[in-house]
DNA sequence: CTGAGCACCTGAGGGC
DNA sequence: TGCCCTCAGGTGCTCA
């Protein structure tokens, strides 16, 4: 599910649920996931206090409140839904949220996560942006005005591929590699090539390509708590044209070409090799 | 410092 | 039917 744009409408989706409402019981099916769940700090800063806002930093998505901040993390199989009750009856479901305002009803939001790659802490507002899993983070691509300028400082003497760096959050944020891919081959960028070896216009056609393909994503509705509860999950980018990722043989939109796929560090990359020469 | 590789975990799908 | 292998939208850590 998660890449940017599903966390993005998800927290678009969240927002008017649980702002103003108050997370009373936060039920806790396990240990924790990609680390130990830590309760104290669940409730120091987080239970008991109203939600003042939702934010997005990279792909955690961030509950505000007055006390501090619950930062939750998809990972590769994570997502929240709406419930009628706390009952955890979908295999998985780690962690459940009872929310309410001060004489309304009760509202469910569970957390489930077949692989387990997700996260979730709470902590100080103010200790936000040093922490250690946020701290590293590179721009937000949708946010930064100087893209361009920034990857292409970024990239000078880095001999890793243009895919491979795309997808280091410390050089930019929130591109996972459906959308590596995608804008990619948008930009006609052939993905083996060197990082320091694009030009500032290639740089700039790139950065605009990459924020157009996440925001048409986000446009096509990502993926809605509504959407989860009546469609069993489908997620978001299934609504988007994909034109390469997922696609290997497959003939290319634009030349008929069959789409590629090769191993980049570690995953898959497609792309059209007459496209992206 | 850089880049490659591994580890974390479950489930689906293909080949035999 | 079952076993074994590979693969999956992420990312932090270790090692050379």
């Amino acid at each position: 599910m998660p890449e940017l744009p599903e966390v993005e409408s998800l927290k678009r989706s969240l927002a008017p649920l649980v702002q103003g409402e108050t997370c009373m019981e936060l039920t806790l099916h396990r240990e924790g996931l990609r680390e130990a769940f830590d309760q104290e700090a669940l409730h120091n800063y987080f239970v008991g206090s109203p939600v003042e806002r939702l934010s997005r930093r990279s792909k955690y998505l961030i509950l505000h409140t007055q006390k501090g901040c619950l930062v939750i993390h998809l990972g590769m199989s994570g997502y929240l839904i709406e419930k009628p009750s706390a009952e955890p009856e979908i295999k998985h479901t780690h962690v459940v949220f009872a929310f309410s305002q001060p004489h309304g009803s009760k509202r469910y939001i569970h957390f489930v996560d077949v692989r387990r790659f997700g996260r979730m802490f709470a902590c100080r507002a103010s200790e936000l942006s040093t922490h250690r899993f946020l701290s590293g983070l590179g721009p937000e691509p949708l946010e930064t005005k100087d893209l361009a300028a920034r990857l292409y400082r970024a990239a000078k003497g880095r001999r890793v591929p243009i895919k491979t760096f795309l997808m280091d959050n410390a050089v930019v944020v929130g591109v996972g590699n459906i959308y590596a891919c995608e804008s990619l081959f948008r930009s006609a960028i052939n993905p083996v090539r060197l990082a320091s070896s694009l030009s500032l216009k290639e740089f700039e056609n790139l950065s605009l390509q990459v924020q157009k393909t996440l925001t048409e994503a986000i446009a096509a509705g990502g993926t809605t708590l509504r959407d989860f509860r009546t469609t069993q999950g489908e997620p978001g980018y299934f609504s988007v044209r994909l034109d390469v990722y997922g696609r290997a043989h497959q003939p290319c939109h634009t030349c008929g070409q069959p789409i590629e796929v090769i191993k980049q560090s570690g995953r898959s990359t497609f792309y059209c090799p007459v496209c992206q020469p």
